[in-house]
DNA sequence: AATCTACATTATAATTATTCTAAACTATTG
DNA sequence: CAATAGTTTAGAATAATTATAATGTAGATT
């Protein structure tokens, strides 16, 4: 979704109908210079705060999976308790960070790209993804 | 953990007691050739149908956490609708089955090494995992 | 072998995340 | 500006997981 821009024509075009809480989402979700790594909870939050009013979490879950299912937002699994949403809705590789449980995308140079050598009959390869744990050095690891 | 063997041996090791619901689940999850991926209500099914009597799902979530951090399980995310956990507590690669929601562990050999060429200052690698998702050659993808 | 004690198991309640529901609301169309 | 179809909402329903407190049991002590 394109930055810094009418987002009320974008979610007509997209067939959803522009209301106050999805222009704040889109505003909040794609407004911005970088990927952004969120789940519900820290949505249901900031919308809440720039909209000066409650907004019903049913709301903030039916409008990220209508955004999801149109493509521009794409679910992370990182672990079972949290459930990420990526801005970034490319195939890409992930480091995670286990001090902060921070999510940093990879950039395109950052990983070579993937040999498979095997290949499963009938199938075909979908998307590829490398997730990178890291934590500090002096720090008992998982 | 070693196979077809004396569990009850092994628990003790382990400082855990070997109680019959601890010793079924140990001959279920690790009396066998392969890999098992499974979620927690298939072992509770499997666990109970062995023991021809009920288990508490309680037992069954503080045993399998148990084993999880003695190291002899190992949780897997591959969405955030399924948890499941894994027999090959190696760090290693899946592919996973979109059509199925089937899980199928990587051979050593199947994926050449990852190689990655940012590091993150301060903090180490602690694991590269790749996750290949799969789907029939005629089908949508996702 | 009987008893003791700490750890396990259990049923059930509590908690959390997510989805459903039905009523009230609102953007769009005519 | 009235009609209507899609949206939001609070709250109920569902599902997965964890906590609780009573009961049971393995292993040590006598």
């Amino acid at each position: 979704m394109v930055k810094n821009s009418n987002f009320v024509e974008k979610l007509r075009e997209l067939g959803l109908r522009p209301t106050r809480q999805r222009v704040k989402m889109c505003e909040v979700l794609f407004n911005r210079e970088h990927t952004f790594h969120f789940t519900i909870n820290d949505l249901v939050k900031m919308i809440s705060e720039e909209l000066n009013e409650k907004i019903s979490l049913a709301t903030v879950y039916n409008t990220v999976h209508a955004f999801e299912k149109k493509g521009y937002l794409k679910e992370i699994s990182i672990n079972s308790d949290k459930s990420y949403f990526d801005t970034n809705t490319s195939i890409h590789h992930h480091f995670y960070d286990e001090d902060t449980n921070e999510l940093i995308d990879c950039g395109e140079n950052d990983i070579d790209p993937v040999n498979i050598k095997k290949n499963i009959t009938g199938k075909k390869i979908n998307s590829v993804e490398v997730l990178v744990k890291v934590a500090s050095d002096n720090q008992n690891q998982k």
